[in-house]
RNA sequence: UCCGGCUUAGCUCAGUCGGUAGAGCAAGUGGCUGUUAACCACUGGGUCGGCGGUUCAAAUCCGUCAGCCGGAGCCA
């Protein structure tokens, strides 16, 4: 027979026929004359309960399955005598295809904490209801992100993963390598010859997909990434990793003001999309997690983003009154303390902020007109700060060359870039948005590791 | 990487003044009216994060390394 997942089956409207369900137990729950058994085949965050009567042939064996086995039940699809469930399946035939030895199995009726499953049970962490969630949002973000796009004309490029650029300077890189580690062959001067490397040249992973994009937005017009990215930072936080995926639209004939929009656009889509798509599963996040989740993004989605010059944004805070832990003044970043003030408590809902001073931002930034300031701008949300960073891009040849020399970055790493601004130039911009912080916001979830399936941070790449 | 806290049973934690270890949950066994993290009774379960030091004696004091948590920096 044919298999049933269990979320159509808790869509059906009435009971009745037979069904088979295949999934693993949650729990299982026997007494002297009945079985109850809670299965999960992943299909939802809901169990289905199979219910096993004294008169079935194997019922003194079924009493002793545990959390965790892999079984399969066929039965008539009752309307439940008990409370607590509308459906569950009267178990006739029972196949049981990987038990779970109860001794050792981790995942018992007891609560695990999230730091355990993912230091010691990241392999099983997905059976957990909590993860399960985080796992078909994740999904559904992306494939939300992808029908925004394309619904828009847009064309999914695949940047490198292994690049000789070292894009904008940002970050440590993790070296790409076959050289022997031991005895690597050294120049004269007893250096590493990286000329006999793989690529007969220094190689690093990929830390954005930023400036290839520009190249095919140049040319295909309206373009975006979504891949993973690396940044070999020390950092220990619940917001970092060391392996990311990031998503980059890049637009060509495109100034900042199409790029907040399309920013804005993008945003709603996405969220409109989880609490319409995932219901169920953002109800338990809003229940368990974050109790202000579904209220933040039902208030995003219906909310016109304010916009505000660096220069004004500065401006409004410095006038609040508002005691802040860093103070804030012309030319230095915002901290999240001030962003979180701006569209929490002056603005109330997100903002974007443009027109940063040149010196805070990237080489590739459009430098505005007042020669202090660039065309760069930040997203703001409510209970996060900063979702998204982006710009007009710079495209007048001479400037560019200047900026790059300003930063003290190494022009002959960017003659091709720089071709975009010999041949056929025009304005155009895009922005980035970090996926597992996106995923991170969407569901509460408090530690970032706890939103990818394998983590990679300093010091852990067990799995 | 910096500052602070933490690391004890499978999990969550307690452990006083330094005297060699305790609870709840989970698990096992038995019982049980259709249960919902079922319930009731009993039972088993420990290299106290690693290494080193002080001491007659260290879970406890000191040093060091590692990891986790919170904050900061870097950033997405």
């Amino acid at each position: 027979m044919a298999r049933d997942m269990i979320r159509d089956i808790l869509a059906r409207e009435k009971p009745g026929g037979p069904v088979t369900v295949q999934g693993w137990a949650r729990t299982v729950r026997a007494q002297k004359h009945v079985i109850f058994m809670q299965l999960n085949d992943g299909s939802c965050l809901a169990d289905l309960q199979a219910v096993v009567a004294e008169d079935h042939p194997d019922f003194a064996a079924l009493r002793v399955i545990g959390a965790g086995a892999a079984l399969e039940v066929t039965g008539e699809l009752a309307e439940s005598a008990g409370k607590g469930q509308r459906f569950e399946i009267m178990a006739d035939q029972i196949t049981v295809h990987g038990d779970a030895d109860p001794t050792a199995y981790p995942l018992q009726k007891k609560r695990v904490s999230f730091e355990v499953m993912r230091e010691k049970l990241a392999h099983l962490r997905p059976r957990a209801k909590t993860f399960g969630a985080v796992f078909r949002v994740r999904n559904a973000l992306s494939h939300a992100i992808h029908t925004f796009f394309q619904d828009r004309g847009f064309v999914w490029v695949h940047t490198p993963i292994i690049t000789a650029s070292d894009a904008e300077g940002a970050g440590e890189m993790f070296r790409v390598t076959t050289l022997d580690p031991v005895a690597p062959p050294r120049t004269q001067a007893g250096d590493v010859d990286f000329g006999k490397d793989f690529f007969a040249r220094p190689t690093f992973l990929t830390v954005s997909g930023q400036l290839e994009a520009e190249l095919y937005a140049l040319a295909l017009s309206n373009v975006y990434t979504f891949g993973p990215t690396f940044r070999a930072e020390n950092s220990n936080t619940s917001r970092h990793l060391a392996e990311f995926w990031m998503v980059e639209p890049e637009v060509a004939f495109c100034d900042i003001h199409g790029n907040m929009d399309l920013a804005e656009a993008f945003l709603k889509h996405l969220f409109r999309t989880v609490l319409d798509d995932c219901a169920e599963d953002m109800a338990f996040f809003n229940q368990w997690i974050e109790k202000s989740t579904c209220k933040t993004l039902e208030h995003i989605v219906e909310s016109p983003f304010e916009r505000l010059t660096y220069t004004e944004a500065v401006d409004l805070l410095e006038r609040s009154g508002e005691k802040f832990e860093y103070p804030v003044s012309w030319g230095k970043d915002l901290q999240s303390e001030h962003e979180r003030y701006l569209c929490e408590k002056k603005i109330g809902r997100p903002v974007i902020v443009t027109d940063y001073p040149k010196d805070i931002k990237a080489f590739y930034m459009r430098l505005n007109d007042d020669a202090k300031t660039v065309r760069g701008m930040d997203v703001l949300v409510p209970r996060l700060g900063e979702i998204i960073g982006g710009s007009q891009r710079e495209d007048r040849l001479d400037v560019l060359e200047r900026r790059i020399d300003e930063c003290g970055l190494d022009p002959s790493h960017y003659w091709w870039y720089f071709d975009t601004r010999r041949f056929g130039s025009v304005e155009h911009a895009g922005f980035g948005l970090g996926f597992e912080r996106l995923v991170q916001f969407v569901t509460g979830m408090a530690n970032i590791r706890d939103v990818i399936p394998f983590p990679r941070t300093p010091n852990n790449a067990d799995y």
